[in-house]
DNA sequence: CCGCTATGTCATGAAACTGTGACATGGAGG
DNA sequence: CCTCCATGTCACAGTTTCATGACATAGCGG
């Protein structure tokens, strides 16, 4: 299912874990190592990594330091020691997960899913913000159950702002990203666009729950 | 630092919980029932529910479902009961993370934030100075957790402002930085927007606690 | 070729924003 | 204590920005 990153100096729990998530249907690498585990991650990207804390050389909180300053790869501390102090460390390392050995394949499974479901939920196909769910994979929007039918343009700017929930896109942006920049930089284009696409969406566009309007920076999706 | 919703049915806990969350530096609001708090997260938005699993009513499994369906808020499950399956059935159900009681508060803390972290790190970058949230991607600034409306010139100065915490701007660089530099230096421009955002942010605008006036040179924004 | 949808442009009015100047205030130094 | 000057306060009108609806053109399928 993933590419899985696990990091264990001890090779029988490092085989039986091996074991155990393969069977869960996980692709494993497994190394006994930081300084292994870092090129790896540097070479091969792999989805999520799985640290024990200890382990010869730098350790497994150093490692996942390591991998935060280099990227957002999400990382499952393990450890045989359950010291509150060990896990508000490891945490505060920047990993996403910390988990006391020993555990049960299912559990640990159902821990790795966690992690990389928030962190897919931002890359995967569809998205529901209350009563409004984008498919992007569809490319279909509904309101309420109900299919909106939005025209090409309308859904490209729609998806553009969907994209980066929260976040405030300006109009050349959004001109950029969903038209090509042949356009004039001061044109109402998107405002005008925006206003087709609320008045499908919006219950009452005089009052956006969806799309707000920022004055004089431009416009942000987010959740009602 | 973060608008937590929590849920416990146990007074005791609930009280204890809530008390060591605000020490933290959280803002809680606290329910005992399942649909208390789903209408809180309908409508006032928290960043984040914690959830007591077992409830009256709804228990949190299912509140975390319903949460689910509409939004993508992150979740963290509370509970007595460390079973294996119980853990399971909580992150199927969509949960983040999954907690069992004992906690210490630190430790909660810690998985509070990287949690948020992980959410965070693909939406929007905030600034927090004490009660004040400055929220650079969506251009959004908070007081006490309510939101303050700033017009576009104020919400720029002060952010410049926050770029240069602790350091004194004068007023030419402000004029420049802000404005289009066709202004001249010895306008009044930048202290009546001083005002402006002082009205708005500033609890005693008499004594500014956030941007303070260094007489003969400039302003400079400093946490309290 | 015709009709229909999609899309870009524009005019208009309402609302929000902003610069300005006049005046008040208050602190620092003499 | 007094004076001066930097800063705070305020109101208002000109300007900017945006929502809305109408309209022209282009593109497409029938």
């Amino acid at each position: 299912m993933a590419g899985i990153l696990l990091v264990e100096d001890d090779p029988s729990v490092r085989t039986a874990l091996e074991l155990a998530l393969t069977r869960q249907g996980h692709s494993v690498t497994s190394y006994s190592t930081g300084e292994e585990a870092l090129d790896h991650v540097r070479s091969r990207r792999p989805e999520i990594a799985i640290l024990d804390v200890m382990l010869p050389g730098i350790d497994g909180v150093e490692v996942c330091r390591r991998i935060r300053k280099m990227d957002q790869l999400p990382v499952i501390l393990l450890t045989a020691r359950g010291d509150d102090l060990d896990v508000v460390v490891g945490l505060e390392a920047g990993a996403d997960d910390y988990v006391v050995k020993p555990v049960e394949p299912r559990v640990l499974d159902a821990r790795i899913r966690a992690v990389l479901r928030r962190v897919e939920s931002v890359s995967s196909d569809r998205i529901t913000f209350g009563d409004l769910v984008v498919d992007r994979g569809a490319l279909k929007v509904a309101l309420a159950g109900r299919e909106i039918h939005l025209t090409p343009t309308e859904l490209r700017l729609l998806l553009e702002l969907v994209r980066h929930p929260g976040q405030v896109l300006n109009r050349r942006y959004l001109l950029r990203a969903v038209w090509d920049h042949t356009h004039v930089a001061d044109s109402r284009l998107v405002d005008a666009c925006v206003q087709r696409i609320r008045a499908k969406i919006e219950p009452v566009p005089a009052e956006p729950a969806f799309i707000h309007t920022v004055r004089g920076f431009g416009y942000r999706f987010s959740p009602p």
